[in-house]
DNA sequence: ATCAGTCGTTCGTCAAATCGAACGTTTGTT
DNA sequence: AACAAACGTTCGATTTGACGAACGACTGAT
């Protein structure tokens, strides 16, 4: 996949999002329709400072326009992966994600009480989700999708679907969300 | 920052982390030793087959070239924190850290035992670790920025320089770290 | 139905990015 | 010390990306 085609890809997608036309896009980054429209189709070889023009009306960084989509489920078991660094046992180090560069990412701490459920829309699309369960027992997932957790599970989903986050423990729990595209 | 200059700190930092010298890259890269040149001068507007080109050579993602440099201190409390998305009080979510898009970033579930110490050597130059503490109470930091955390508590420190976990408590503790860029 | 407005694309012109060669400087080898 | 090799920079020639205008297609309003 040549550069220029992820961008265009990228730049369409977000476009989109942004519901923009072609034109005001072009207008509000400062360069020519033309320019935009061949971007768009995969011709040509933009100048770096035309992508950021692009990438700042678009409201989004530089590095968005170089995605490589991919989502998939992964789920760690508190006895599994792959364990690193356990010298003299005092400590074990295991790798629960490999995360490729992507864009912005956030990480939440949540508690849910009493065995309450909570329901979390779509993320953008290409979000991806990880839960680290510290403590209780929960049900974590996409509602096709859905995973028990127990204390020290780790588990990665596709955030743009709808999910929900069900505690199964009377007590509160901790769970540490972490959201990012990939 | 005009795109240009940071790219051009982006490339002279990584082709010097390749130990490459400028002629060697731009042939391996396939443009020319002017064009690295005054790429690395901050001179130009390079098209995106060129940088494509150059981080190719570079054996990084093009990402990895828009990077914006920072790294700083941040302790969340486990009753801190900006509370987001807190509805009917079952669910209690704080936003802990809020990354920029950067490179590879991973995600590692750490359990100290009894009281005892982990040294970590220097990771390479702008790495940021997260330590996020699930059970238990810890020292966490460089030796020269050690923070007591307990259960919940979330601490974001340069993982540039040694630093070290240490356990405080008499049982085993869950500690999520996660290594990234910024 | 007609007209005005916006949509995205195509084409010719101009400015600029890329190239290759030559340059001065530094390194290390004989 | 003298030479050779490699380093990074600077300079014209050429390729090429960005622009602006004109285009046909489509939508809505009068």
């Amino acid at each position: 996949m040549t550069p220029v085609n992820l961008i265009a890809k990228a730049i369409v997608k977000e476009r989109s999002r942004a519901k923009m036309s072609l034109s005001a896009l072009a207008a509000k980054a400062g360069v020519a329709k033309s320019t935009l429209s061949q971007l768009e189709n995969g011709q040509g070889n933009p100048s770096i400072e035309t992508l950021w023009a692009i990438a700042s009306a678009l409201d989004i960084p530089l590095s968005y326009l170089f995605e490589t989509p991919k989502s998939e489920f992964v789920i760690v078991r508190a006895d599994e992966g792959d364990h690193l660094a356990s010298d003299a046992s005092s400590l074990t180090s295991t790798l629960l994600a490999d995360c490729p560069p992507s864009r912005r990412r956030d990480i939440y701490r949540v508690t849910i009480k009493n065995g309450s459920v909570r329901k979390s829309s779509a993320h953008p699309e290409g979000t991806v989700e990880h839960a680290f369960v510290c403590s209780g027992k929960v049900k974590i997932g996409p509602d096709d999708n859905l995973k028990e957790l127990n204390e020290g599970d780790y588990f990665r989903f596709p955030g743009d679907v709808e999910h929900s986050y069900e505690s199964l423990t009377d007590n509160s729990i901790y769970i540490l969300i972490m959201e990012s595209p990939v």
